[in-house]
DNA sequence: TCTCGCCAAGTCAACGTTGTCTCAGCGTCG
DNA sequence: CGACGCTGAGACAACGTTGACTTGGCGAGA
């Protein structure tokens, strides 16, 4: 810990327009004019105006800008993600500031941690402040609270999932079709016991993911077995117990669809455990960071992250451009990326 | 993508005080006083405006608010980091917001990507938008820019690395003695020839590290050698590269210590693709997720990330709550984790 | 009973900016 | 040479809210 030798700085005030008026000896609205680029004013004055600005260290207050101006844009946009530490919330808050930054606009980020209470109060915080829009990951199955901002002229496009009892643009990944094609993959490696372990079947991204499980066996004609299906809380701990209790089963699968990154993540831990890594086979439902330099590499169905996040943010920024066509929900293609662990045939690691 | 079959909405104008105040049949200072929860309003009267305002969807206009407070504060603070969708950006953006979320305030994030000029944009449109303070993981060495802001009172918190030319508090690992354990730890494993391969030395935290590796090797009595050090770029590409070509040396290290997250990611494909992963001990700065999974599990000098970030957004706080004291610098000491990369001894993997 | 003090509620102006309107000065054209 | 249009700059009010002050009604004490 190092001391800084700085006695309390002096307070000072911030410079507003007025001030910098005073100096330029214009009025303020000259100066409100040469700060907006209005092409009218006198070049000498403008560098006057711009010299005495300097010579202040004045910068325009957007806030007072935004209250006054017709619009009432506030060049700001809030994001709601699920926590903005995990690497998928992250990624997405990326691509949304990419988009945003080509148009001067800053992102409010909030973390909503799957509470529902928590999304509705950060989603209130973001309107309190203006924001011109919304990119919300929605953690609850209602959004009508959100409304009453819908019609006050506030645009937001949802993330991941659909917002509830609300029509509004949406953008999410195939989780259905994402399933089945993880479990096809698995049926044609030759296996018929292939276990589901995924996040609570209350989330509706997992329920969708659930659903291709489902459907995936029936349309291979095998009878869906509830003892070889897991919905546990998406925790690196809880897969780990889920996973080894599926594998102890008398007659254990052969194969696994975990439907989540943790639970994925998860589950590998526990094969490893049981030195199990190279005898099951398993297809995890999102990418994660290393998956491919593991052993085996683990062969997973990969979100387009960027693909939706910048999607959701072009949208939004069209309906803040006017756009006022019906609402839609953008569909974002999944992809199968092979690395190993989902091509372990059923009947184990091949000797020959 | 599926239609959705709402119209063009009609965006009616947000209600304002006035008009809860009209419909409640009161002033409009009234309804402000129910809404800032003065005390002295008769009951009867904050429910009639209450129950308006609910009937109206009224939210209180918090920038119009600030701007007429006394102290202008927006309950908004800016955070400055590398690139939102890196782990220890995401960590660190995580654990300020949760300092944040107590306190009722909201985060604007903006990607600096290591480039000073965006760094110094950013931060303008931070404070144009006044936020109460900001955090920042500062690209350039100079942020001189920002003495007016400091003058007129925003406060700042740097982070991960110090301000150039500019008095401010300041949180930072323990960067220099993190490379002094892992030189340390490698030299106990028996290791005399110690390749560094780190982040452009004009980085500031890769120099420190850096300079405790040179350290670490003078206090043992070892040469420095040129031949086996290396500065990239931090990029994966950049280390599989620079890897490959020390491990190529007609007297190649027996050890190595990477100083930063991707470049220690890099090193260790390129060990892998090497198939020298068991027989070249390796100690990356900065932990990394699956790091324990791997084989050998990765030794890393972890820096603890949460504390960094609480430390920097709390300092923020109590410096707007009032703190006058000098300003500081803060170091968080870092921590070695073993698992198994970095105990291979010296002669190569143990066959007895 | 009258004055005084008290307290709840209201009026007014101001935060920093910009939209609208007005005005002064100048060049042009009949 | 005078009316007119034009152009550039200033005056004024307003955005939605709150700080400072004022008002009015009521109870208490002389």
């Amino acid at each position: 810990m190092t001391q800084g030798e700085a006695p309390p700085r002096s307070t000072r005030s911030r410079p507003t327009m007025r001030e910098v008026a005073a100096l330029a000896g214009v009025a303020i609205k000259t100066v409100s004019r040469v700060f907006n680029g209005v092409p009218t004013v006198d070049p000498a004055i403008v560098a006057r105006v711009r010299e005495a600005a300097d010579q202040l260290g004045y910068r325009p207050n957007l806030t007072a800008s935004s209250l006054r101006r017709g619009d009432g844009r506030t060049s700001t946009i809030g994001m709601l993600v699920e926590d903005a530490a995990n690497p998928f919330s992250a990624a997405l808050t990326r691509t949304v500031e990419n988009v945003a930054r080509e148009r001067g606009v800053l992102v409010l980020v909030g973390s909503v941690d799957e509470d529902p209470a928590r999304e509705r109060e950060l989603a209130q915080a973001l309107v309190d402040r203006r924001v011109d829009g919304l990119v919300i990951v929605p953690a609850g199955r209602d959004q009508s609270y959100l409304i009453s901002e819908q019609r006050s002229g506030t645009r937001m496009v949802f993330v991941d999932r659909e917002a509830g009892l609300l029509d509004a643009d949406a953008v999410v990944s195939d989780n259905r079709q994402g399933a089945v094609t993880a479990v096809n993959h698995l049926l044609k490696a030759g296996h018929r016991r292939i276990a589901y372990l995924g996040d609570r079947a209350s989330i509706p991204t997992a329920a969708q993911r659930f659903a291709g499980y489902r459907h995936a066996l029936e349309v291979a004609h095998l009878t869906y077995e509830d003892e070889i299906v897991q919905h546990v809380p998406a925790s690196e701990e809880a897969a780990v117990t889920a996973t080894k209790r599926l594998l102890e089963l008398p007659d254990p699968p052969t194969a696994l669809f975990t439907s989540q990154n943790l639970v994925t993540i998860g589950a590998l831990r526990a094969l490893r455990a049981l030195g199990l890594q190279d005898a099951v086979a398993h297809v995890g439902f999102d990418d994660f960071p290393l998956a491919d330099i593991l052993n085996p590499g683990i062969s997973v169905i990969a979100q387009n992250v960027e693909e939706v996040g910048r999607t959701a943010a072009e949208m939004l920024f069209r309906r803040l451009d006017g756009d006022e066509s019906p609402t839609r929900t953008v569909t974002v293609p999944t992809r199968l990326i092979e690395r190993g662990s989902g091509e372990i045939p059923a009947e184990g690691p091949r000797h020959d």
